[in-house]
This record gives structure tokens, C-alpha cells and sequence, in this order.
DNA sequence: TTCCTTTAGTGACATATAGACACTAAATGA
DNA sequence: TCATTTAGTGTCTATATGTCACTAAAGGAA
């Protein structure tokens, strides 16, 4: 069914609602930072702005608000993202200039090379890095929901480990410390961190190495249920 | 502007919308048990039987989706809860026998007396025992929305104090502490619960004290910025 | 080979906060 | 006066994180 046909079909139900969309804001880490995938949009309004990669919930494609945030990802990345969490719903008349809107946010996280290949053969998607997201003039409110999906993140980071799927399938300690330590904002102790996740067992150790300069790092992965998990105690915040 | 008016008017934009609702889930502390707030639906679908008192956004009244929840629960406790927070949004195309339909739904606290008066004059709303609840068979997916609600409520008891505002203004700290063991599902420790309240500052003592068989308990009150403090530490879990 | 550099990983003690539990405090009423 | 009830505290223990220096394992230069 094309849009047309989706036009002149009559509502089910009487009463007027507002717009509904959906957007993931989906970070990667690489090259030692944190990025967010941003996409240009085509189509009024804000035509040529960057924003998320959202869309509107297609009710006879989607199944549940979950499958929407899935779909519009694949659109962009050509992949699904391990990590899917709601984020949060905002729904005022000011958002859109269009009017009453409401948009169901979605934080997703993925490992940068799992859709590299993709986003690097197309020029209207990109991974940005977040401060320099963090200044951009965004569509809609966009600026504004990548910095709620930020600070969710770094609460994230003081008490579990989900942070982790942002990066590869297999990565070393190192690499997961220093990605806290960038959504935290402050150096973490490296004692606290490897002996808390030691001690939780949230890591399967691959038996493999990998060297960067010295000595050889173990390379982990991320157990199933691992982003379930919440340490009892959270780590320092700033 | 009636709903027929609005029944007849055209939509502003062209994609078919699913029904959007807003459900805040109330609870109270009342009589040494946790409370929440039911509603008898007197229109289809699912008319007679009990749901949340929520309802569906206005785009003409309301400003926002927060607009919405705390009107629906001004209509039916006439009073606006101190503390209202989302919770979840739940969309797909089975919630609602009319089809694809979104709800936004909110946690939001009272204390029992604030609107007790109100709630007791009218037979179609109703404070109902949490554990009474989970067994009802409530409109749509009401009963799951509860669960996820008092699951989140039981999760802000290990780390902050916010569970409070389902007390009176003023309440003793035995009260406030047997609302955290209801909550979390197991006794704790008095000391441990003092101690980190009054190192976090998070209460007002109103220099008043409330006998209740023994030596008078000092009153309390909840400083403003109570709800937003986590303890670095949570309380053991069950 | 030896030693320097780099990054990975550990040992050991200090500190902070919750758990446990007995104790004291302040009220009533027999 | 003393038993009872509920409020509130002293103090020791247990556990997890903070701190920091140490060892381990690799490569490369002299």
C-alpha cells in the first residue's frame, strides 16, 4: 500500500490524534569516541536538516512500537542493533511544526564495524561524534532527545555494563573502561571496574589476545543477560 | 467543542494514526498497605469493568502528554498528585480491540488523604489493595501496566526516598520505612534506613510528634528536591 | 642478550556505607 | 513503680569501592 492509499483510507477510530513517530538514538564507540547516527532528512519539514533516524509507526507494518524503532534502524544501518531500550515519549503541539506530535525515543547501541560498510556507502547517514552532535541545529527536538539518550546512558555506565554493546562483539577491558569513562566524564579506577565485573560474572573470556602496544589484552564477550544486570553500588559519579 | 465536532473535522496530516491514550498509574500509602487508583469504564470498549483513569489526549486542551495525565487525574480525585512521572509507553495493534493503539503511561503518587474526600463520593472510582488488583481482571492491559509500574516503584525504594509522596505531608519515619518494606518486599534494617536519609539531607523535621503507642515519633516532610536524589548504594534487594 | 617502554593485570590497605543487634529514650497505663 | 510500647542510637561487622604501587607480558632498540 502506498502513502496515497493510506490518505484517502478513513480513520478506524473518530477522534483527531496527533502525529505519532518513533526515534532511536543509536551510538556506537570508535576510534576512541562516542558517536551517534544521524541522517539527513529528504522531506519537509526541516528538509536537508540533519536528525534522528525515525519515522512515522506504519500500523500495517508494524507490530509494536519496538518493531518501528527495528525497522526505521535496518532502513539506515542495514542491520539490528543488540542493545534496544525505551528511552522516553515526548508529545507536546510545539515539536513539530506541523502540530500536536508525539515521539516514542529509543536508545540503541551497536558495534561500529557491524554497519560500517553501510553507512560508509551512503551520503544522507552518518555517524557524528556527540559533542559535535551536541552543537548542531538538529530537526525538531532531536538535540534535545540525543542529550536525554546521553544521560541515560552515563547513569547506565555507573551501575551495569550495557554501555558494552556499543562496542564489538569481542573487546578488551580496556576498551570498556575507557568507554564509561567517557559517558561518566572521569577516570575510573581500573581495580574497581575489572574486580566488579569479575565479581558479577558478566563476561565470557574468548581465550583470545589481542596486542596494543604491550602487553596482550584478553578479549571478552558480552553474556546474554548482562545488561540486566545492576551492581548494587554505583561507581563514583563526577 | 463537543465530540461530534470533532469526530467531523479532517485531519491535519496525512498518515492513519493509531488511538493515543495517556494511563497514570496511582498509587497511596493507606492503613499499612499499598493503594491504586481504579476507575469503572462506563463506555465500550470494556465498559463496567476496571481500568486506570486514564483517557485519551485532547490536542485541543492539552499542551502536552503530561497535560493529559494530570488532568485525567484531576477529573477523577480532583487534586494534583506531588509527584508524576513516565513510566513506559506500550503501542501495538492487540492492547485494544479497536486496533492499533498507544498508551504513554505515568507513575504518580499521592498522599491517601489529600484526596480521600472526593474519591469517597463517587462509586465509579475506587482505591484498590495492589495485591487485590494484580488478581482483578482489568480493562485492556491494565494489570501488566500496574505490574510495571509497582516493579519501577520497588526499584526507586532501593535508591531513593521518592516512594514519600504516597504519605501524607507530614509522616513519621516508621511510616515512610514500612512503605519502603511493602515496596521492596522484605524488612529493613532501621538503622541502615536513617542513617542514609539523614546523611543525604532529603527531610524536614517540623519539630511536631505523633504518639501511636509508645514514645512520640518526630514528623517529617519532604524537601523539595527529594525525588530526584539517589543513594549511591541501594538497599539489599530480596 | 639486556634493558627500556608500553599496556595488562594483581596485591594490599584505606574508606565508605549497609547489615545486625542490643541498648537507651519517652510516652502510657496498670 | 514497673511493664509495655514505639522511637531512636551506639557500635561492631561485612562488603564493595578507592587508591596506588607492584608484577606480567609483549616488542623494539642498543
Amino acid at each position: 500500500m502506498n502513502k496515497r492509499a493510506k490518505l484517502a483510507r478513513p480513520p478506524r477510530h473518530g477522534i483527531e490524534t496527533p502525529l505519532l513517530t518513533v526515534d532511536p538514538v543509536l551510538f556506537t564507540y570508535h576510534e576512541k569516541s562516542l558517536k551517534v547516527l544521524l541522517v539527513r532528512r529528504s522531506s519537509e519539514p526541516e528538509a536537508g536538516r540533519w536528525g534522528l533516524p525515525g519515522g512515522i509507526v506504519d500500523i500495517d507494518i508494524d507490530d509494536d512500537l519496538e518493531a518501528t524503532a527495528r525497522r526505521k534502524l535496518v532502513e539506515k544501518t542495514s542491520v539490528e542493533p543488540p542493545y534496544l531500550d525505551q528511552l522516553e515519549t515526548i508529545g507536546n503541539r510545539k515539536r513539530d511544526p506541523r502540530g500536536w506530535s508525539v515521539t516514542v525515543c529509543y536508545t540503541a547501541l551497536i558495534g561500529h564495524q557491524a554497519c560500517a560498510q553501510h553507512v560508509d556507502t551512503v551520503s544522507d547517514v552518518r555517524w557524528v561524534e556527540l559533542d559535535a552532535a551536541a552543537k548542531m541545529k538538529l530537526a525538531f527536538d532531536h538535540r534535545k532527545i540525543i542529550g536525554i539518550a546521553r544521560e541515560r546512558l552515563r547513569q547506565r555506565a555507573l551501575y551495569s555494563i550495557s554501555p558494552g554493546y556499543a562496542l564489538a562483539e569481542e573487546f578488551t577491558l580496556a576498551e570498556l573502561q575507557h568507554l564509561h569513562e567517557l559517558l561518566i566524564g572521569k577516570s575510573i579506577q581500573k581495580r574497581s571496574f575489572r574486580r566488579r565485573i569479575e565479581q558479577a560474572d558478566l563476561l565470557i573470556d574468548t581465550g583470545k589476545k589481542r596486542r596494543e602496544g604491550g602487553r596482550p589484552a584478553a578479549l571478552y564477550r558480552l553474556k546474554p543477560a548482562s545488561s540486566d544486570y545492576r551492581f548494587v553500588r554505583n561507581l563514583e559519579a563526577p
